[in-house]
DNA sequence: ACGATAAATTTACGCGCGCAAAGTTACATG
DNA sequence: CATGTAACTTTGCGCGCGTAAATTTATCGT
């Protein structure tokens, strides 16, 4: 390794003895020279160790090899676990995915847009805030970059990719009543548009058994669902608010926390003998399985999720797929699996 | 809003009515031009929407306006979370954070780093993935770019932050010795440099108070703590291994696995009577308040930990900041608290 | 109203690379 | 060995902006 310092492409063409537009159609694509001068370039790349400037390349390249990533909150493990996929996915196609949070609030994502776009991405894949996004920035964001829409129903980009949850709330709701009381609703802070809809299957699901719903909607309280399951779960469990022994809470979080105000205050959980609640969840978050008692909860095919955003994404920015955008656009919804643990 | 587009600049200058290099001085500091120029740039800017393209500026500007933060796992609570502030201080003072995470691996790592390198950013927060680290690579990168080392502590850099586990591994080690029986140690796979630190500060410990150090170190698991508190740390629940009834896990994650194995296994967790075990961790991860029974640990200082390290990096790329770098570089460790809660 | 000074303008160059056109060389085929 | 084509080289322009030098214009105090 020889520690001269390589300045730029013209520089690093006449170490390796090949012309420089032959060394820039190298760095474009290995695989577009003729085998001996590729070989010549990566001889000369081992003793000097030399990248193409990244902004002169993406200024002058009509398309970038960027993958813009937007997430309303990355320390939710929902988002941190599909990032991580998503991010894997990028990397081994070749691309650089480069990841935003929102952080929960608006001016932020907007931000994250606007530095996302000036940052000419191939493609984007974003799960917008939703609710309190700025719907039309989010749609000017869409128009100027191909962009493949997950988790957060928001009709913009060019395809939508979800779970699907008029599937996984009645997988759910069955099995509750058919084994117990039938549930009633926790509802999570609406701060996307997942809440509204699980939600309103929710109540089809009950109405379909012949119930009537019962939807508990509490103070919104941002991101901070655990704590929001605690304080007020716990609330209305001390209060015997809940008509019946069976609480399907609209998230993992959400449950983990009532969870713990319901251990908390000596109320035991579980569908055997003695147990005073039965408490159920929906997303299957890396940690539900360790709650205690272990959470029943659906499982979100997180990998079907990343994979076929991904792919999707991929064959809009080849112009592969058909060009329908904003509200007609396709979109996957991946069934929920029931996932029986302990506490329901 | 007029609605033509502005390409660059050159246009932009020409629709406001002041000069190119003007509206460049603009860009770099608004506060550079007389308030009356300023009024009519900001004006057009209002009536066009401009913004000067990334690229073209990086490319030109010695220092850029990026701040390159790298952890070893996204996934993680702990980095979730620091990430977060460390974010939101780098926006607030007008830099651009991008975030890059290893994901657990050296290449990725590696990766990151060589990325990173090549946006050229201001200045760089990371904290390495460490034993596993290609240390030789960080150091390259850390002589390239004005770094800043947090949480894991690799002798590179110009400043290191993080939290000192030999005053909070004591702290922990004291409050479980003087309650109640002295605790083993549950060790966590030493994917950093602080799984050895805190096994090493535990064994001081109990020798000054006078007891035999008992370490259980288990098969490496990545990152996947919870899984193996849940499972390693249960199997030797289930073999009675350990040979007091305390136990402190070597962070949060580890000992909310154990907590669930504990809790399936029928043994009761706690200080009062007819608890058969007692369990501490470290950290305070987000989510360890609400683990059954809620999880007695010691917190470190996040928010410090996030501050310091974001401040030291700005007063290093001021200049304002001593030149020792690498080993003799400043180090500010930050206590941890106590925080007392039901399961130790 | 005047000069002093600060700020804006004009002009020009450079950053590192993509890309196109024209000419030259290498390589496979018969 | 002639031939065709694929790959390479040479040359040169352009991307959008930072920045410097020289010049002109605006602003302020007296």
């Amino acid at each position: 390794m020889d520690d001269t310092k390589i300045r730029n492409m013209e520089e690093f063409s006449s170490v390796s003895g090949i012309s420089r537009p032959t060394v820039s159609k190298y760095f474009n694509d290995p695989a577009s020279v003729r085998p001996s001068t590729r070989l010549r370039i990566e001889d000369a790349l081992r003793r000097y160790d030399f990248r193409p400037n990244i902004f002169a390349v993406n200024q002058n390249r009509k398309l970038t090899k960027t993958i813009g990533i937007l997430v309303p909150y990355l320390a939710d493990p929902f988002f941190a676990e599909i990032v991580r996929m998503i991010e894997r996915l990028c990397i081994a196609a070749g691309y650089w995915p480069i990841v935003f949070s929102a952080h929960g609030e608006v001016e932020l994502e907007n931000n994250a847009l606007s530095t996302l776009e000036s940052l000419r991405p191939a493609g984007a894949l974003i799960a917008p805030l939703g609710r309190t996004s700025d719907v039309d920035a989010v749609r000017r964001f869409t128009e100027a970059v191909p962009t493949v829409v997950f988790d957060s129903h928001v009709p913009v980009g060019r395809a939508f990719v979800g779970s699907n949850n008029f599937q996984s709330i009645p997988l759910m709701v069955e099995y509750l009543c058919r084994s117990g009381e039938p549930p009633c609703f926790f509802e999570m802070p609406p701060v996307n548009p997942n809440a509204n809809k699980r939600r309103e299957a929710y109540r089809q699901a009950m109405e379909r058994q012949g119930f009537d719903p019962m939807v508990f909607k509490v103070e919104a309280r941002g991101w901070d669902f655990e704590r929001t399951g605690f304080e007020e779960g716990g609330r209305l469990i001390a209060e015997r608010a809940f008509p019946t022994n069976t609480i399907l809470c609209s998230n993992d979080r959400l449950a983990i926390g009532l969870l713990s105000a319901a251990y908390q205050k000596g109320f035991r959980v579980g569908r055997g003998e003695g147990c005073a609640l039965r408490i159920a969840g929906h997303d299957d978050h890396p940690w539900s399985r360790f709650s205690c008692p272990p959470l029943t909860t659906v499982a979100q095919d997180y990998r079907s999720i990343a994979e076929t955003s991904v792919q999707t994404l991929f064959r809009v920015i080849d112009g592969a797929e058909a060009a329908a955008e904003g509200p007609d656009r396709p979109e996957v919804l991946f069934d929920g699996k029931l996932i029986m643990r302990a506490s329901a």
